[in-house]
DNA sequence: ACAAATATTTAGTTATATCTAAAAATATAT
DNA sequence: ATATATTTTTAGATATAACTAAATATTTGT
């Protein structure tokens, strides 16, 4: 039985494991963590001794079998509660994350698949990220940054990279949500803004919003 | 924001209350949560300095009004998530427990609430137990023990007494739910066992089972 | 290759929550 | 009333998970 804490670090050593190749830096977990540097050192030594991570001093962490399995089943967990909080409690895509940062510690595989199997074992989370099943297999997802799309290309939104509360309500002002298509019109080379048509409607967006809008080809 | 330790004690202290009139003693309270008295000690003192609990050393400890509305609001989560497992998710009221040891510490408002109109306002819980509305009254039941009938009486199920997990199977191995009327037949003057009447079956239940079972005369 | 900058670890401290053993207070029984 | 038993508190220890400051290792730039 692991603390909150341990698994709040695997989980996020899992999810910087994903942007880079080597292994993860006692700085990049620290600023993921909102924590010390010399609090994850610690950390990272008490994991190896467990064996969850494989850690060299100086060289950082990479999370072993056993400690990947533990990290994809927390993320289970959290958006499962997530799909729950939106689609049975009717809460919004921008108020259910931090609740979530809580249920997903609770204990029971029996519940967390009674929770699945009540959901209908959904696919995707509110935020289009895939949820793992119970085996801990992901659906391997086709997606592009709709700032790769070329004028006149189209794409229907399928994650939003930054689940920030404040990205979320922007998305909502502008209608726009998992699923929609979305229609490159033109590309401003001058700061790469991108004029797209989302349902009937056009609409001037940044680089850094496009960025953040992850699209299926279509 | 308190730690899950600090509710856990509100919460054991404000059982132990309703069972007697004078302030609850450190024994008591060790019993309950399994720990020991030395323990208990330095928790009282640290709810005393927080305003919790009204306590004089060797005397006892009693819950403020902040202290008892906190235990109250950690009840109610902890039986409308029962309520929760039980009605949503088809958990058997022995399984339910432990899971909601741990939901009850889930801190938001807003999510209790929600749950608590999902499941249409519950007035008790799957073991008959009242759940405190949001502001924290609690529905009086009219309820005796069914050792307390005299034969030829009869009472509806309300409350289970003894939720434990093998005294909920029990119960089940013999058809007796909350709801049920049970007739008193005959009550046996050497043990003080006693035949009653549940649908069209007659069964003979001990002095101890009859006391765990609260029912509302009729 | 070396100095400077940066990243990481170590050492020592704090806070929480537990425990055991000993001391002190209270309750009980003759 | 006084000895004995019981309950409760205190003192001191351990484990977890943070922190700051200092030491050390690694990386970068010239
Ligand atoms: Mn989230
Ligand atoms: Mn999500
Ligand atoms: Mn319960
Ligand atoms: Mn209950």
């Amino acid at each position: 039985m692991l603390s909150f804490s341990e698994e709040n670090y695997l989980k996020a050593i899992y999810h910087i494991e994903k942007l880079q190749s080597n292994g993860v830096s006692t700085n990049a977990v620290a600023e993921k963590m909102d924590t010390k540097a010399s609090s994850v050192t610690d950390m990272l030594q008490k994991l190896a001794e467990k064996r969850l991570v494989i850690y060299k001093k100086y060289k950082g962490a990479l999370l072993s079998a056993k400690g990947k399995e533990i990290a994809i089943s927390v993320i289970r967990k959290h958006r499962l509660w997530e799909s729950f909080l939106v689609n049975k409690l009717n809460f919004s895509w921008d108020e259910v994350h931090d609740i979530a940062e809580q249920l997903e510690h609770i204990q029971s595989d029996e519940l967390i698949n009674r929770l699945d199997a009540y959901l209908g074992f959904p696919k995707v989370d509110p935020h289009g990220d895939p949820i793992p099943d119970k085996d801990g297999n992901i659906a391997k997802q086709e997606k592009i940054k709709l700032s790769n799309l070329k004028e006149t290309q189209q794409g229907i939104l399928v994650t939003i990279k930054d689940s920030s509360d404040d990205f979320l309500r922007y998305l909502d002002k502008k209608s726009i949500s998992i699923g929609s298509t979305i229609k490159v019109i033109a590309i401003e080379p001058f700061d790469k803004s991108i004029l797209v048509k989302i349902g009937k409607k056009e609409l001037m967006i940044t680089e850094n919003v496009a960025n953040n809008l992850l699209v299926k080809e279509i």
